[in-house]
DNA sequence: TTCTTTCATCGTAATATTGCAATATAATAA
DNA sequence: TTATTATATTGCAATATTACGATGAAAGAA
């Protein structure tokens, strides 16, 4: 097949599935590395710090915009780029309920 | 392609998308889900909880054995898993990691 | 207007993932 | 020994992802 079932999944699972593979590859993982690493928001210049080309740097931000982990704004001629604190709290919240699981077991 | 350029990225960033990859698929997240559901480990029996033949379920259970995200132990004919409470405080790191660069920073 | 810069989209080739039937393996039971 | 039960592996078809050259679109500069 190739298609995973995913209507056979509960919506919670299927997003959580989403926001996940939205951050297995490593050119997406540099990407919010980078926006991280400077002060303010980057406008323009993330091409410039990855060995991808523009195309396909494009195309992984449009996946992170998709999934909402980072949000772009229009400046002039480029594109201001800003992670998105919600997303980022919402796994958080799944691995601390993860977390507070696995406490109450006895493994 | 179709081949990521891992080599182009750190041990870091890929070790990373590698977590995320192997929870970016919902019968993963379920799997992990029904784990978590139960008091002790599980044997058996996951085969019976998910939509999904059992060589495919074999085979996620197999990517998340690799990402080390689940451990399993073979308990007579059965075979008992368990969540890997590090790999989770791994990525529990990451993020709280991001969420403290996040308040320095001015968006 | 034309040029340049910045980013998005299209098209396509290479590769990876998903799912399952068939089969294999391993342990225990009869 | 032959069943039975539980899980793994193989092989393959359908589909998704990754990467990039070529091209397009939008905004400002000359």
């Amino acid at each position: 097949m190739g298609a995973s079932k995913s209507e056979s999944f509960s919506t919670a699972h299927n997003e959580m599935a989403s926001l996940f593979k939205a951050l297995s590859h490593p050119a997406r993982i540099a990407i919010v590395d980078y926006l991280l690493s400077v002060d303010s928001c980057i406008c323009g210049d993330i091409v410039n710090e990855l060995p991808l080309a523009q195309p396909t740097i494009s195309q992984h931000l449009k996946e992170l915009k998709n999934a909402n982990i980072i949000k772009g704004s229009i400046e002039g001629t480029a594109i201001c780029y800003c992670i998105n604190p919600e997303t980022i709290d919402k796994i958080q919240h799944h691995f601390s309920v993860i977390t507070h699981k696995l406490k109450s077991k006895s493994c």
